[in-house]
DNA sequence: GGAAAACTGTGAGCGCTGCTCTCGCTGAAC
DNA sequence: GTTCAGCGAGAGCAGCGCTCACAGTTTTCC
């Protein structure tokens, strides 16, 4: 990050910014399969074995594009809360949902790569879980926030799942009572369903108006965790 | 389907039945990237250029696995409705979805070909659609059925939705009301957003009991569509 | 029944991929 | 100033999807 110690180190982080890039232009262009290490290293005008240097293996590329996927759709998340930050908490839940929405629709390629399969035998490391986590902090900070202003709406749990619903309030949000927490992760999975299904097609001939359709199914969900609107 | 005319026909149907399961075979055990004409071939004993004689391309042997998976994942559904046939709706409902969600997780891979990330530069033909839409056909059922017994409940639209909302009514269940067709499509996607997120890992280290969890979200979306639980 | 046509498997080959290894060069640390 | 780690070049390996000319077999048609 700081000042790197001599032309070396800094050519090192200026040549890995610049594989990124182009990497990432490929992504966006061509999807996560079509991407070539190769194809890369020719457009930076290097040799493929060079490029080993800086990625061990394609994967690690891979890796770095989905760390930095995660993080932008986080920060577009996080934009949209802070736009709407004097507004209502439900509105804010819409907002969130919709930006999480417009970040998929322009980005789908990178969208696929971190929400779409997972590549086989490969396993995303713990360096993504921080970045892979800020919506969904981001949205549970919203209820967070409902819940210290009014309170918000609970409906019971069924004795089954209480234990695992104290689990889940113990880990993600301990001062909000188990219901919400509840709703919570399955609305933000939800959430990611009805993106899902836009971003890669399944709504083609069912759903037109998809905007419209969709702030409603996400003030639903807002309604879901309990946030009313006023 | 019915008699082969000749030897010849008869053989071919055998060898084309004969690539698929292999395909499929190391469909579930690769993953759809890893899947390989050439060792395919090779396993079936067949030189890989023959292969091109059944299928005239890897996507069209993808294709015919595609289909096979939206169709072995409706079956698994209806057959789920059918042994729930004398329950009340909300419990049919519930049991549609466990049997989504038993078929992801028994088939991972195979969900990854239908509701993951589509494969870049290659449209799914008309041909998949009947077979895509078998659950969601399925969940409508459902819901007209209660419908017609005692009607559901409804939650007011706005009116900036009413007209997709009416769009949506006449293309899929033209006897519902447009509040809960306009709810079921939603609670369909949200339905593949909690699958997804369990099947593709993004629940780990967040839901433990998952099967508990994902039947009472289950619950909850079918009370979103208007079912209510006896 | 026999000629023509359609179908099927073979094997070589093209251009691409991820990845490895050895080789010289060069900037940096002691 | 020497030593050494880091770097790029280039050749090469095994694998991939796919094409093509060829040979053998089955079906079709007269």
């Amino acid at each position: 990050m700081s000042t790197p110690r001599g032309a070396r180190a800094r050519a090192r982080t200026e040549v890995t910014a610049a594989i990124k890039d182009e990497a990432r232009r490929q992504l966006a262009a061509e999807g996560a399969p079509r991407l070539s290490l190769r194809a890369v290293a020719r457009e930076l005008g290097m040799v493929s074995s060079a490029l080993y240097r800086y990625f061990p293996s394609r994967d690690d590329l891979l890796t770095a594009l989905i760390i930095d996927a995660y993080d932008a759709l986080g920060e577009a998340a996080e934009a949209a809360d802070a736009r709407a930050g004097d507004m209502a908490p439900a509105q804010r839940w819409v907002a969130v949902c919709e930006a999480v929405r417009g970040w998929a629709l322009a980005h789908p390629h990178e969208y696929a790569l971190i929400y779409g399969s997972p590549v086989p035998g490969y396993s995303a490391p713990e360096t993504t879980i921080p970045a892979a986590s800020r919506v969904g902090v981001l949205l549970f900070g919203i209820v967070r926030d409902a819940h210290r202003q009014r309170g918000v709406a609970r409906t019971p749990l069924p004795a089954e799942l209480e234990p695992e619903a104290r689990r889940m309030t113990d880990d993600l949000a301990p001062d909000l009572p188990p219901e919400v927490v509840t709703a919570g992760v399955a609305a933000w999975a939800q959430l990611f369903g009805l993106v899902g299904f836009e971003v890669f097609g399944q709504f083609n001939r069912v759903v037109e108006d998809r905007e419209e359709f969709f702030r409603h199914a996400a003030a639903r969900l807002a309604h879901g965790v309990g946030l009313v609107f006023p």
